[in-house]
DNA sequence: TTTAGTACCTTGTATAACAAGATACTGTGT
DNA sequence: ACACAGTATCTTGTTATACAAGGTACTAAA
């Protein structure tokens, strides 16, 4: 898996994962796992940085099977970030598919 | 446009244009620049990094509309590589897509 | 008690896009 | 002759972010 592909595609993921739910850390790690390569070094970093950025806040909650877990919630302008993002990206794949002759 | 978006996916671009016939790094740059944003500090940069890992060869010829022009020829490892990228790129953004719900 | 699974985290490294410049040639307008 | 736009090359320093490789700690099963 080429690592250079998926910079900033791994925020609009995450951000996507928590628009149906509230996800804890490790659990958003394994929902991105089941399709794309990805390590806990990746994520954790991330939701720092969009804890910082206001788009998520958090919460802990216990666990019988472990550690307590840190739920993230996705506030407003995590919606609104989710948005911009996607459509970013929908127009991005579009261009670089018909640059490469795909006409999809 | 979301730089992040480019990264790794440029280095596919580029050998896509080298696959119709030999560029100069300006052309480059103008070709595409019509669908995605890109900056010729970021092309040309590329563009020697691809000649290090000889995955394409240079040679220089006269304008009579301004300075040399530094053509860039596909190599075979080229080829090759820019198959391996395609590949890679097809299924990461049809998992990705697959992630955000497009079913495309 | 040792291991596997769960769950959190940090540090340092590598990669690559970009802004902002520099250099230099050609042709057009004043 | 001079300035300017267009063509064409390049470099330096900055920024963003994914990853490897670690560490910590809890639970449950072997």
């Amino acid at each position: 898996m080429n690592s250079q592909f998926k910079k900033g595609i791994l925020e609009l993921l995450v951000l996507n994962i928590l628009k149906g739910n509230d996800c804890y850390g490790y659990e958003i790690v394994n929902k991105i796992s089941e399709s794309i390569s990805i390590s806990e070094g990746t994520i954790y970093p991330l939701m720092r940085r969009l804890k910082g950025d206001g788009y998520v806040t958090t919460y802990l909650s216990e666990s019988n099977e472990g550690p307590p877990r840190k739920y993230y919630h996705l506030a407003e302008s995590g919606i609104e970030e989710h948005n911009k993002l996607k459509k970013e990206w929908d127009t991005f794949f579009v261009q670089v598919n018909i640059l490469l002759g795909e006409e999809s």
